[in-house]
DNA sequence: TGATAATTGTTATGAACCATATCAAATATC
DNA sequence: GATATTTGATATGGTTCATAACAATTATCA
């Protein structure tokens, strides 16, 4: 009986509907077989993504930081000095799309576009120390409240292993 | 001379710019550091989905079946007699948005709605002979071409267990 | 029973994200 | 010095994702 929600659901559906009766007592409410979509590795992966993102969401809600724009203030830290197209590229945002984000983050004060001297066409990228300041703690929230997730659901071990599966994966499949 | 064009130009910005000169022969193309990004999970979680999904188009090219129709087709497949909120809800897809996907597969005679007889409201979904003979050969096509990479790249044991750590994430994270 | 609430598929709509073409200013090339 | 290329930027269109609202149907329950 409890085995057999499925079963008896899609046949109310299947038989009743043949038999023309709907005063069947119910069971519980149901859930579908995922059937070989749990082994499939675009879905898992992807719901995997999600997954993360939101809790990255949720971690960085004090510092409204989504994960694009940490991506964007961590590249920048880490090579000062480059201008848009190089740190753009290097995330796989496209130019015309990477001026808006910095627009917001130049509005909040956490990066600023400095006009290169040497070649007068290209902004240079720097973090304000406001911005040093955020990321700084950004680091420290991400660390302590959602890469340490990781470790509790996997442990170090398999964290590391499955990182350098994702990286194998994005960089050679 | 060939090799050192992008090399030219920014490491001229990062040195040249303080010192003032532009003539010094230049190194090799210099890539950025990614840094702490490379330890990111969200980053290597999404450059990795974003690799698979694309192969798996490059793979369902002939069959023109996007990851998320696929899904579709799989679910419909395993749970004959579900209506439209069951399958797009266990899928992850709002109601609405389903609609289109529908019309999409319906016109290729790929699925069919059948009005319910006992909920006149709601449609079944089921497959169409067509639609059960695309999904072999879409299974087909994903396992030969598709997951059988994994295989190759991460090996039959480290792919069960990224598998199993994805869905872990998925469901508990 | 009949009035009211809830559900189903649908449409309309807007936000967010992604991609292409194009432009002016500056620089590189030959 | 004429031509081509690069940089940041704008405009624009296409997807994807999310919410509100609606008609038809069914469930609820006074």
């Amino acid at each position: 009986m409890t085995v057999s929600k499925a079963a008896e659901k899609s046949s109310e559906k299947a038989s009743n509907a043949a038999k023309g009766r709907k005063d069947a007592p119910e069971g519980l409410p149901e859930a579908l077989q995922l059937g070989e979509l749990s082994e499939q590795l675009g879905y898992v992966l992807k719901r995997a993504q999600l997954k993360v993102f939101e809790n990255f969401l949720r971690c960085m809600a004090s510092l409204q930081l989504t994960p694009a724009q940490f991506s964007v203030l961590l590249l920048v830290e880490k090579n000062p000095g480059r201008n848009q197209t190089e740190i753009a590229s290097t995330l796989g945002i496209l130019r015309p799309n990477f001026v808006a984000m910095l627009d917001n983050l130049e509005s909040r004060d956490l990066c600023a576009r400095i006009r290169s001297t040497n070649d007068r066409r290209s902004h240079i990228l720097v973090l304000t120390d406001k911005g040093k300041a955020v990321l700084t703690r950004a680091k420290k929230l991400v660390a302590t409240k959602h890469e340490s997730r990781l470790n509790e659901l996997l442990g170090q071990a398999n964290r590391e292993a499955l990182l350098e599966m994702l990286s194998k994966i994005a960089n050679e499949f």
